[in-house]
RNA sequence: GCGGGAGUGGCGGAAUGGUAGACGCUCCGGACUUAGGAUCCGGUGGGGUAAAUCCCCGUGAGGGUUCAAGUCCCUCCUCCCGCACCA
């Protein structure tokens, strides 16, 4: 016996589909075609488990859908610009190109290592001016078309490292190079108009649901926040203007007892500085501004003042009071509310605080409201009082009323407000796309012309030691001509977010050579991807862009689709038990005793075993992917990970797991080498196999009923945990069947190697690498990665006897084999024969019969 | 607070309203061995009984619908995730 060696398997094979290129693709409209992608990785340097679980699930998919003859699509790139290659050059001196490009080259390796198939000859990193080049021309395109522009943004700022901060990057509200406190700053930026498209893109998530889980589905849905309201117009005297307020409850307005502005309101600024206290105001939107972080751990209390200041309420033409509170947000609405503290809990708390009146306008059905003995604020529906013409009124009436009446007096309009905010898409950053614009002092904001693309991204920079982007001071980078009057000229030094990159990779794998964006034939044949698959936590920002994208790159002409992605599958994370000493914290499993004492510096601290989380450095609960391979190959590797749990949920990675799975594929591989002599000698066609009986038959029904199983749950459920249990519950009967199976009997040999050629077939996708060899072994000259998925027949399922199961009342009382299609009657009075069930019977009177055909008896007596 | 999901053996997990616990892990026993942390075979939800092919209980808790409920409905509990001053 040799064994299973499976690194000499998994390299042979490795290189076979390498060579032969198996995996390549063409566009082949003659051929139904299949989109399978899978989040593509950061180059950060490793493969983790999660890659490793997202890509296996991925590949056994492509692998499933190509023997079911499809023509699949199967590509794989590197979302290579982002800021960890700025920080390793400022921590190791690497350049992030060379960093990144040196990840990437060892990434690949293992990937291959794994044995996915990708068409690796699509393969492109994002970083690439090839790529990104395609990127500012859209931008550029999007600028023409107002869907770009820019605008004041608050960005994060530390001054002592004079450098804007990512998120990322701020630690506590301090820097996390220099521990400075983080302040905001004002800056101007790119946005993207994503809200031009929020209707869209919120009723275009009808077209997903039930091809998408539903939870990312609702995820969306409150990102997109949207809620219908009206307008409304209070007109102030002094300053003979109209300040404009949003309200969802228009119904509430004759309970509005004043108004609040955000401190960055713009009538806001002109009051204060009109009646005097700019400075006031100034301080209090500074407050305001920090506290917006704190709001994000904990409850703020509401603040604000007085602006000396009042509006003309619209109906009754009272005099409102202005306020500026710190809960009105200048990003959403309008950013002035009417304040309804009756019916608004916020307005509530701040008319409390403040001593302002509360004037109930909505009634509930079952009782009244006092004022000055509310407790809370009143936001349901009811009937509304005190509103003038409009009492009476039901209030969900009553708002379409006040609209209808608002409008005829040109006081206010129906309006639908999104949560949704543009996305703003600058960085202050090196490591990214640039911008390509130019800002030249005669001709203003100027694009670079598209002939001229890409505007590459200088790799010569020297990365600064405070991280700061370069390049603002390299001057053959930003130093420039107006690409319209040819004067002198200043070059945009911001970057994409990268998020920008990720938005629209899934279009050019469907033509990455093409000299332009896309081919259209290559992109109206193989897009929309079929099934995306990736972790949850891109659930909002990277499905919402690429959806946003697509529907821009649809009215730029380039695409032809609405959605990118029919189908989405969110995999769990892959999660691990963690250990904690008592005085060592996190440890590693290494530094557990048998006893589950600490060896950490002899420590002997009893050790508290934590719940699964999710493996990372600092719980000390990582499984290198490349240990695992090597110590039991990749087919056993894609084996656990597809079997320990369904994609959806968190996998539990278990050392003992992974040894089980590699024990059934040494079980697979010896049972084959103890019959290999048998199986190379003979074949088979199905008919020759049609009249078997006894245990044969028993064997080959159970092979074809193991072949639907895999199939439905590998190809239509995605459920491949079931699929392979099926496939070891049939190895368990096979080696069962073997002890009484002749095999010295012609008939026999040739059903083991049906049996063979099926279960290799079924495995295949799972662990392509040992299928492969085996099947080459039972002299193939074909590969069993270009095989078609196995066929099974239908009417061998059938088994001509079943176990009926026997009920009285409801309760399982007995079980007795019956042939296949008895009817009640007969299945009745065979089991009235049974002595357990006459038991029951005895002096009982039978008052109903349920039979199932097929499964089971239940008699009800009384 | 709002929204979503989930609670099934020692563990991961199976079960179109029809035998709850497939498959795997762990553990126990046995075989083969100089050896076993290799391999193979058997057992493994709880309780009762000397034992069973016997009986009872059992899918977070409590009700309900049904001949029949892990599955459907109602109430509640716990955990996880997302959102959270969005007017």
């Amino acid at each position: 016996m040799k064994g299973y060696d499976f690194s000499a398997i998994e390299e042979k094979w490795q290189k076979i589909w390498e060579e032969r290129k198996v995996f390549k693709v063409k566009t082949d409209p003659t051929k139904p075609k299949y989109y399978v992608l899978e989040m593509f990785p950061y180059p950060s340097g490793r493969i983790h488990m999660g890659h490793v679980r997202n890509y296996t699930l991925g590949d056994i998919i492509a692998r499933v859908k190509r023997m079911k003859g499809y023509n699949v699509l199967h590509p794989m790139g590197w979302d290579a610009f982002g800021l960890p290659a700025e920080n390793a050059a400022l921590k190791h001196g690497i350049h992030p190109a060379k960093w990144t490009y040196s990840n990437i080259d060892y990434m690949r390796t293992q990937l291959k290592k794994l044995g996915f198939s990708y068409d690796w000859d699509r393969e492109f990193a994002t970083c690439d001016p090839d790529y990104y080049k395609f990127e500012q021309k859209f931008f550029i395109e999007m600028l023409e078309k107002g869907l770009a522009y820019r605008k004041k943004t608050l960005v994060n700022w530390c001054e002592s490292c004079q450098t804007v901060l990512a998120n990322e990057q701020v630690e506590d509200g301090k820097c996390w190079r220099c521990g400075e406190e983080v302040t905001s700053r004002e800056m101007e930026g790119w946005f993207l108009k994503i809200t031009d498209y929020a209707e869209e893109l919120l009723s275009d998530l009808e077209k997903l649901k039930g091809h998408w889980p539903e939870k990312v589905l609702i995820m969306q849905k409150n990102w997109i926040g949207k809620s219908e309201g009206a307008e409304i117009d209070f007109y102030i005297p002094d300053i003979d203007k109209n300040l404009t307020v949003f309200t969802t409850r228009p119904d509430t307005l004759f309970g509005v007892t004043f108004l609040a502005l955000s401190p960055e309101h713009p009538l806001a600024y002109e009051i204060a500085e009109k009646k005097g206290f700019l400075e006031k105001l100034l301080e209090f939107r500074e407050k305001v501004r920090k506290e917006r972080k704190k709001i994000e751990e904990g409850e703020a209390e509401k603040e604000g003042f007085f602006l000396e200041t009042y509006a003309i309420h619209p109906f009754t033409k009272e005099e409102i009071p202005l306020y500026t509170a710190n809960f009105v947000l200048m990003e959403y609405g309008t950013g002035a509310i009417m304040c309804v503290p009756a019916h608004d809990q916020r307005d509530f708390e701040f008319a409390k605080k403040f001593g302002l009146p509360i004037r109930v306008v909505i009634k509930p059905k079952d009782r009244e409201l006092n004022p000055d003995e509310m407790e809370e604020a009143y936001e349901a529906p009811g009937v509304m009082i005190n509103s003038g013409e409009f009492t009476g009124l039901d209030s969900d009436e009553g708002k379409k009323k006040i609209i209808e009446k608002l409008e005829a007096l040109n006081l206010g309009k129906r309006k639908i407000t999104y949560r949704l905010r543009d996305w703003g898409v600058s960085r202050q950053r090196y490591w990214g796309c640039p911008i390509p614009v130019i800002y030249c002092d005669k001709c203003g904001i100027v694009p670079e012309k598209v002939e001229n693309l890409p505007v590459k991204l200088p790799l010569d920079a020297q990365i600064d030691p405070k991280g700061r982007s370069p390049l603002p001071e390299l001057k053959e980078f930003a130093e420039t001509t107006c690409p319209k009057c040819g004067g002198k000229a200043r070059r945009e030094t911001d970057t994409f977010d990268t998020f920008v990159e990720s938005s629209w990779y899934f279009a050019r794998f469907a033509c990455p050579d093409y000299p332009e964006a896309f081919n259209p034939e290559d992109v109206e044949y193989w897009l929309p991807v079929d099934q995306y698959i990736g972790g949850i936590e891109h659930a909002i920002l990277h499905l919402l862009y690429a959806r946003f994208f697509t529907k821009v790159l649809r009215d730029l002409g380039y695409l032809k689709l609405d959605e990118p992605f029919t189908n989405l599958l969110t995999q769990g994370m892959v999660i691990k038990e963690t250990y904690r000493c008592p005085r060592h914290s996190w440890i590693y499993p290494e530094e557990v005793s048998s006893e589950g004492t600490c060896l950490k510096d002899n420590c002997g601290e009893k050790v508290i075993i934590g719940k699964p989380e999710k493996m990372s450095k600092s719980k000390c609960n990582v499984v290198d992917p490349d240990t695992m391979i090597k110590k039991y190959g990749a087919d056993t590797v894609r084996l656990f990970i597809a079997f320990a749990s369904p994609p959806e949920k968190d996998l539990e990675w278990s050392d003992h797991g992974i040894e089980g799975a590699y024990r059934f594929l040494k079980r697979v591989y010896n049972l084959f080498e103890e019959h290999e002599e048998i199986l190379k000698k003979v074949t088979y066609k199905e008919e020759e196999l049609k009249n078997l009986s006894g245990q044969a038959l028993k064997l080959r029904r159970k092979l074809h009923q193991m072949v639907k199983k895999v199939h439905q749950d590998f190809e239509e459920r995605f459920h491949f945990n079931t699929g392979i249990a099926a496939i070891m519950e049939f190895m368990n009967y096979l080696q069962d069947s073997l002890k009484e199976l002749d095999l010295k009997e012609e008939l026999n040999k040739k059903l083991l190697r049906e049996v063979f050629e099926k279960l290799l077939l079924c495995l295949s996708p799972v662990c392509p690498h040992i299928c492969e060899e085996l099947w080459e072994r039972l002299g193939k000259e074909t590969l069993i990665s270009e095989a078609a998925f196995p066929t099974w027949e239908e009417d061998l399922l059938k088994e001509e006897t079943f176990t009926l199961v026997v009920q009285i009342n409801g309760k399982v009382r007995d079980q007795v084999e019956a042939p296949s299609g008895i009817t009640k009657e007969e299945a009745l009075s065979l089991v009235k024969e049974l002595p357990k069930i006459q038991k029951y019977l005895e002096g009982k009177n039978i008052r109903n019969v349920i039979f199932v055909p097929e499964k089971l008896i239940n008699i009800v007596v009384s």
